[in-house]
DNA sequence: GGGTTAGTGTGGTCGGACCACACGCCGACC
DNA sequence: GGTCGGCGTGTGGTCCGACCACACTAACCC
């Protein structure tokens, strides 16, 4: 085993344990080194790989904020990840619509009506109807609203993974988006479909749902012109 | 940006410019960090990022299998995170059975029987049946099958993100497998279920497979007193 | 009392050094 | 001529010590 590496397993024991938890500050890098028996630098690098997982932050200075503080964000890293997997050409955009269709609709279809996350969806419906959003801000509350009704569905790791996918083909859907003949009636059609499956999650028809998010989702891709889903 | 991060844009660049591909060595860690203007130490935290996320793989010495060489890996590299954020508790382990349900259940629904994992998938079952495999031995290549499964369906990332999971619930599964009451009978049936599955999907029949994968799990989180599924 | 300044601890970065490893070359030996 | 051994070279792995920017704290001066 890597000397790195030492740095997660031991803070996976710590954790373990309950000598840490979410929120917790780690110890000093130089502490850390210390008391693992190795340089700082492999501590950093530990460290830094732990940040890439999500599961602490480093922020420098001092008081509140500063320090290498255990939170955890599943999310965010692995859009990191899935981006860089695009790249290598061994992740083809299609098998990422097409899981990120089955997710969405699995959440639809589960997702609760009292859950918290659906204020958030409605919130965003309002932004997304009240203001008048370019493209790129639509896209941006777009996204957190399919977001927010994954979150709803109460799995953690769905909700993350949800949050993954629309960051690595965020770019991709506004390549896609520009292309559009007549903007103006894609949005009011995608803002009514928005309202139609919050409606049927707030009736708790999680069947009805499901059937208008996959709808939803494949017909902004037929529309686009991307024959993947 | 921090300094290390130049690394993964740089990459990403150079893997979108396609002066780089999956197999390529990279330039070694001194050059790298000569090239981006940055310290090695630098350099070797990017570069240890991009392990961790599965995008290449570093080794020592000198010939074949050593350098920083290009991989393609998203499987490997998520079943770690997972595990570190189990460890959290930020990540309940009935949502991840949950999510394995639901990634294998579509897995199997869409497997094409022509498949080349579909061939690993007979070699397992055989490896399960002929000899008398432990426990231990038992799940690791029931994982196998089921990760076989998954690829069968030809999604990449579903595929990988079934590896993840069964790897982050590994030790779990095998404390659950321990309190059976009755293993030799369990595993027998569990055999059992395997080839009939197989069998689903060799003869194009997704929607039983899917059945018959969604009982299999069940079932057996069921008998073995698991109540999140 | 209020504004300023020195102190302290944090992560961020750097340069240099040495190690273990694995290959390929090349000379010595048979 | 063929084979075996050892050395050179380049790789990642690890360590050390230093300095920086930052943000807060406390002491200080006016």
């Amino acid at each position: 085993m890597r000397t790195h590496q030492l740095v997660q397993s031991w803070l996976e024991e710590q954790l373990a344990a309950g000598h840490l938890a979410v929120g917790d500050r780690l110890p000093g890098e130089r502490m850390v080194a210390e008391q693992l028996g190795i340089s700082r630098a492999s501590a950093r690098e530990g460290i830094r790989v732990l940040e890439a997982m999500g599961i602490v932050r480093a922020g420098v200075g001092s008081g509140p904020g500063a320090g290498t503080v255990i939170t955890a964000n599943p999310g965010a890293a692995l859009g990191a990840a899935l981006r860089l997997h695009m790249a290598t050409s061994h992740l083809p955009i299609e098998d990422i619509v097409q899981t990120r269709l089955l997710l969405e609709t699995w959440a639809a279809a589960h997702a609760r009506p009292a859950a918290p996350a659906m204020e958030n969806a409605a919130a965003l419906l309002e932004a997304m109807e009240s203001s008048a959003p370019d493209e790129k801000e639509f896209l941006r509350l777009d996204a957190l609203f399919h977001v927010a009704l994954a979150d709803a569905a109460g799995n953690v790791l769905i909700g993350a993974m949800m949050s993954s996918l629309r960051e690595s083909i965020e770019g991709y859907t506004l390549r896609l988006t520009r292309t559009l003949p007549d903007w103006a009636a894609t949005s009011a059609r995608l803002r009514a479909e928005h309202r139609d499956i919050h409606n049927a999650i707030r009736n708790d028809d999680g069947a009805l749902a499901a059937k208008m998010v996959a709808n939803h989702i494949e017909g902004f891709y037929k529309e686009a012109g991307f024959s993947g889903a």
